[in-house]
DNA sequence: ATGCTGACTATGT
DNA sequence: TACATAGCCAGCA
């Protein structure tokens, strides 16, 4: 992935909001990349420990955690993350997303609560 | 150039 | 709801 992709992938990656989650293809869309949704999970495994990026908030469009090709223990510590987040998932392990995922706003004047639950 | 791979998705059964 | 298929496209061999 070219650094310019990668540097608009990140800085779109970085405005979801704590308890919301993004999926792959909603990322790749806003940073302008459409139908490259498998270019952003590409970015985000060349990400390194040091930076700040909520990559552990992108989630696949079933909303699920993707699996990792390597079986890296990383996944489990993305779904520990989202949950210490308030982020639920059902029984079958899944987001529902119609409640957590990120709708980012036009207007940034005002912000999204994370709440769930009525 | 050709073919394969992959932290993906939409669609059909 | 769950698989299978077929698009998708940037890297890399």
């Amino acid at each position: 992935v070219s650094a310019v992709s990668r540097t608009r992938i990140y800085s779109v990656i970085a405005r979801v909001p704590k308890g919301r989650v993004a999926t792959y293809g909603q990322i790749a869309r806003l940073a302008g990349l459409p139908n490259h949704a498998r270019l952003v999970g590409y970015a985000l495994s060349a990400l390194d420990d040091e930076s700040r990026v909520p990559w552990h908030r992108v989630v696949n469009a079933s909303g699920r955690i993707s699996p990792r090709s390597d079986e890296s223990p990383m996944a489990g510590v993305q779904r520990f993350l989202l949950e210490s987040e308030g982020v639920r998932f059902d029984a079958g392990g899944r987001i529902p997303l119609r409640r957590f995922q990120w709708r980012p706003r036009r207007f940034p004047s005002s912000r999204p609560p994370p709440r769930f639950r009525a």
